[in-house]
DNA sequence: CAGTATCCCTTCCGATACTG
DNA sequence: CAGTATCGGAAGGGATACTG
């Protein structure tokens, strides 16, 4: 991100802001390391579970997302009853080094940042 | 992330909500970036004519929460006018790879990402 | 210059009920 | 099982006006 031009990060040029935005909801990161962690294709009902506070709804519309990115496959399976398997794709998993690296750095990290914040708010009652 | 204890992504044992919940707002990796690219300090107002569409307050809130973090430090000058400059502290920079990874990968597959999401609408509209 | 304070609209998202 | 539909509260965030 070094030597951009003049001005990368504006509204008009930054290249970012329309891919990274879809990364900013609640679960959107989070289902993206849980597909990147299997080695088998996984239910709907499977990854609810999993993460266990995510609402049916929200599973849905992260899913759908994902999929309409090309990040994940939705394989859906004519039984009764029906059965949906999810899959990351390979673009997906060229994604998946870089929030693995935030997320590592996040583990190493939180202690530290929690400490700050506890710091922050203590001084800024004080003053 | 691989070889998780049972279910690192539930709710109570996450580590990396608390933490990177703090970047799914609109301003912050952005910031950031922009921080982190920096050699010199920059100013407030600097950093909003680089941005360009941030509005004062959020501008305002997202340093503060950036602050509150450890990733950046505020430095305030007694003069007048007032003059206030940002830097990026190392915790910050110790972010920076990763994020700007991400970047990097926005840049590189945004193409393939919004082929996909027309790709992805047309789809469903047929559907 | 670098903020605060307020208003208010929009989006997010959880809860609930219903369906192929 | 894997959704969809609808409602309503909560949070995000822009515009504007004001201040040390």
């Amino acid at each position: 991100m070094k030597n951009n031009p003049a001005n990368f990060y504006s509204h008009e040029l930054c290249p970012i802001r329309g891919i990274l935005d879809r990364f900013g909801d609640k679960w959107s990161i989070l289902v993206i390391l849980l597909l990147g962690d299997q080695k088998d294709p996984i239910r709907f009902n499977e990854i609810m579970a999993t993460i266990g506070d995510i609402s049916q709804k929200m599973l849905t519309v992260t899913l759908r997302s994902l999929e309409a990115d090309g990040l994940v496959v939705r394989k859906q399976y004519a039984e009764i009853p029906p059965r949906v398997e999810y899959t990351i794709t390979p673009l997906g998993s060229s994604l998946l080094p870089h929030i693995d690296g935030l997320a590592k750095w996040a583990v190493k990290n939180q202690d530290a940042v929690m400490k700050m914040r506890k710091k922050f708010s203590t001084k800024r009652k004080a003053a």
